[in-house]
DNA sequence: AGTTAAAATGACAACGCTGTCAATCTTCTA
DNA sequence: TAGAAGATTGACAGCGTTGTCATTTTAACT
């Protein structure tokens, strides 16, 4: 019995000859280990979670996804955990799901791995967890973090619409708690730093990662001088590029002759509007993907070592119908 | 510790005082039951698994969050489970994670639900499924189905339409092997043959709920005879709707002024076009929490009866500016 | 071949609950 | 107030693994 424990965990020192046996048997028996009695027999369990509060499904599928065809590879277990940083027992709550599915690990991702308040009590708990996070990679941190470099992809979308000629440049920003927000922010100033036109405080719009807050967005950089000023607007994700589309269209604007527009993260509906939306895709799948094998590498120590988990992605520039040049 | 499994198992012959004493005790010591010993130990487990072949991102998280916040009250444990039955070993597979994780029982989405080669397996299986389906409730099956009521709403849908004035009504089908794709379609049908307006074979389009099925759709029905006769044109989703409305802006039409279109689903991208669609909602959040709830009631037996399960739901239309009357 | 070290296998308890059945306590009746 | 019936509680095994440690087998030496 120890034995076929042993083949089924991959240890080390079973015969050639007889892991080939009980692979047999396995394989004809159709054997499948119980993963209760596994989590509750061994020292860590085969369960991880995965924490979001992001109101994009599209995201969040993808990044379900992502861990999830990592689980299977390695026999894990996935509970998903929806909450919502607003729900003052959300510590709590997790703090619970962690005790009563005894998880070995877990996957935050934005804007929880933003919450240093998670981080710790995962620490205090001496829980693994693997953070997804929009930023620029440190040298530190490497083993714990995937980052997600989306100051680097709004350099590359501003840099865009730059040579395409534009110069006063719109950018709607999401919620300022996210680290994506200032991230994407950042990276438009810099582009517009770097070809001598600084960036212009009129033409920032703060908003809240929603349709609605894109179509106020719009509506107020447009308002707020004379319309022609502004050429191109960055959404700071799709659905306010989507909600600048709409606005635009409200106030007869045409796209993209008057006014370019572009998106961020190239979610399926920015493939959805009329015209199709210039945007930074953002390949979430695979991302969660190393994100669980990050987590992997942890929670089963040294048993598996894993060297080509890649920690840092950059978003790339979709060229579509919704940006033009400046006439 | 038998005692305290029965307070925590709400089980009958514990007195009161007694009750009260363990409850206290588990509250003070914040006392989590491990569900991996429970699931051992039990006769069934406290784990369900939620499947679904879904690719509209929308649905799929309404119907997670719905089963999921009924998990949570029960104390059960969700493994969610998207694969494609386009893929072999579905069934295999299906089979697996029931047996890892020892399911105590599942709740099927459509299409899924509709294949009986998987509700025989789990027959086979003895295992407990709820099925989600598309259709007009029946006095069997009551106690395994969930229906939604598509027939209905799509004829609630053309019934709008046709009052609005418009008489040839395009519409543009989801999948053929979809139940909910013959139920709108009688609908559809159904409501112009009250109003002595039979279905014109020409005004129907194969489609395949998909965005660029609906662009196709719009492009082919309209262009199958004069663009004036169809005065409007019924989408058997939103995402379809959403295709045909950008081939009409393509093909320069103007909506609703020339043309009516209208969704379904009302998922969060039918207020995201421009025009906002109008559309026939569907409260998947609920409908899967009936779900849950009527899973439990199985999986649980008699121990909560649970008596107010609606098991037939039907979408309600939202009217918004998409459809508008003929001119 | 005989010895020793290392590799491979096996025996057994333990993980934290629940089901079964026996033991105890309450309540009610005569 | 004894006795019976029923309600409540408790003792104990067992769920299917893994960790620990003992035992056996193999390999590597004199």
């Amino acid at each position: 019995m120890k034995t076929v424990s042993r083949v089924i965990n991959k240890e080390p020192s079973v015969r050639k000859k007889t892991y080939d046996v009980v692979m047999e048997a396995v394989n004809e028996l159709n054997y499948q280990p119980n993963l209760a009695a596994r989590n509750l027999a061994g020292t860590s369990s085969f369960t991880v979670g995965l924490v979001y509060d992001n109101p994009n499904a599209y995201y969040v599928i993808d990044m379900q996804n992502g861990v999830l065809s990592r689980c299977k590879d390695e026999g894990y277990e996935l509970v998903i955990h929806p909450c919502s940083y607003a729900d003052d027992n959300m510590e709590q709550d997790i703090k619970t799901m962690i005790k009563r599915s005894r998880l070995a690990g877990l996957v935050l991702t934005p804007p929880l791995s933003e919450q240093s308040s998670i981080t710790n009590m995962l620490d205090e708990l001496n829980i693994h967890y693997v953070r997804v996070l929009s930023g620029r990679p440190t040298d530190e941190d490497q083993d714990t973090c995937i980052y997600v470099n989306d100051y680097k992809a709004a350099y590359e979308i501003t840099s865009h619409l730059l040579s395409l000629g534009h110069k006063n440049i719109g950018f709607i920003c999401g919620d300022k708690e996210h680290k994506s927000t200032s991230e994407r922010l950042e990276g438009y100033k810099a582009a517009l730093a770097d070809h001598d036109t600084p960036a212009n405080s009129d033409f920032i719009y703060d908003g809240k990662y929603s349709f609605e807050s894109g179509v106020e967005g719009a509506k107020t950089l447009l308002a707020n001088d004379n319309k022609l000023a502004i050429s191109a607007i960055l959404g700071g994700n799709d659905e306010m590029a989507a909600g600048a589309l709409f606005a635009s269209r409200l106030m007869g604007i045409q796209i993209p002759e008057q006014l370019s527009i572009t998106g961020f993260e190239n979610s399926p509906f920015s493939r959805q509007t009329w015209p199709k939306l210039t945007t930074a895709h953002q390949e979430n799948d695979v991302i969660s993907q190393h994100a669980a094998r990050l987590l992997f590498t942890k929670t089963r120590g040294a048993r598996n070592q894993d060297k080509d988990i890649i920690t840092s992605f950059t978003p790339s520039i979709v060229v579509r119908d919704s940006s033009g040049p400046k006439l």
